[in-house]
DNA sequence: TACACTAAGTGCATTGCTGCACTCAGTGCA
DNA sequence: TGCACTGAGTGCAGCAATGCACTTAGTGTA
């Protein structure tokens, strides 16, 4: 990693006092309360910086998010790396990931990031895509750490497993942000950890033996 | 006043980090321990950025000096606003700028100023021009404060008295400084106050009159 | 419905900072 | 005494931020 040159170094800092600022009004006013001036003032640059650096203000938005997203995939990385690994059967490796997805506080960032969304339609298309890219960051990420586990492991099944489990925690993202208005405390985290249960026990069993 | 744009204030604000930093420098490691490499460090700044701004080292504890005069003209300034005008005599007007002098914290700004001289040689003739540069600006802005509230005095005996005065005082900072290190501590202000009712006294007396 | 206003976004020129390479002067050491 | 090193200062080009004017789109009001 080189060292930044005092130029580089500005730019950067400034893109980041763009997001955080940008994050910090939203979550305030929500997203209708976010205009390039004030987002100026409170990022200390020009109005004119704030579009040097990013096409929209809708782009800032997802950087944010994005940069949420970052936080998720540093905690499941630390996780996964103190997890044991198992055999290298499916089974096995789908106890791994279930073991990374529960010991790996999802809230807190989730929280944050769905609270970037429009609060009014968690489901329209603009903010699902959003939603769906961070699942695809997600699940790459869970599949290269399982690969890098099992070496022997075919990476199809891999892909199909991690795709399926992230598809799953999608669903269930959106559906806890309905059901809790994203909020951050006990009951929330309460619902989560159910709705999370809910889905791995589904994916481990099969849809086969769901609901005897 | 304008209102300063961000490039305008950001150039200001550099300007003074320059200075700000010179001075502590040299306060805590004299002028030799200036260098432009730990000066833009410590202003945060490129060393290039010095140079845009100033010539050279040197003119930055000139700056320096500058800002701290600065200090003591507008001290000055609000004490003799505030000393109640005489009957226009030379005396009354002797008086006055006495009372003036006695009136302002000088010890303040003058320590600050004098250690940005050379501690090995005080009266040398580079540091000697700073202090007598200095002490203009004073005498300057005295004697435009008397002939201000004074309309019918003839501005020779002014400058004359002023002068004299600025003078004196001249000798008595420097004097100060070799005897105390123009450190500010109860101590050194006991010999200014004691060098400077010496030089007052002698000059409201006459030389004539002095040590009966 | 037309107009005025507001705010996001764009184009372009300017500004001050910065990086880099260089010169020069001073100092220390073999 | 010559050389190497260090640090002040200089020249020049590039960079990112900035200012400013403009366009576009959306909204509200008469």
């Amino acid at each position: 990693m080189a060292i930044q040159d005092r130029r580089a170094a500005l730019k950067t800092a400034n893109r980041h006092a763009i997001i955080v600022a940008a994050a910090q009004i939203v979550s305030e006013r929500g997203l209708p309360g976010l205009t390039a001036d004030e987002l100026a003032a409170r990022a200390d640059v020009s109005r004119r910086t704030i579009f040097n650096h990013f096409g929209s203000l809708d782009e800032i938005v997802t950087a944010g998010f994005i940069e949420a997203m970052g936080v998720i995939v540093e905690e499941f990385t630390a996780v996964a790396e103190a997890t044991p690994v198992g055999e290298g059967t499916a089974a096995s490796m789908f106890d791994e990931i279930a073991q990374v997805i529960r010991a790996t506080d999802i809230v807190t960032p989730l929280s944050r990031m769905l609270r970037l969304l429009s609060p009014e339609d968690p489901m329209d298309a603009h903010q699902d895509a959003r939603v769906r890219e961070s699942l695809r960051i997600i699940s790459d990420r869970l599949a290269a750490e399982v690969l890098r586990r099992h070496h022997g492991a075919d990476p199809l099944d891999v892909n199909v497993l991690v795709g399926s489990l992230t598809g799953g925690l999608g669903v269930v993202a959106l559906h806890w942000h309905v059901r809790t208005g994203a909020s951050d405390d006990p009951e929330s985290r309460a619902v989560w950890d159910e709705l999370v249960d809910r889905v791995l026990t589904t994916l481990r069993d099969g849809f086969g033996r769901a609901r005897d």
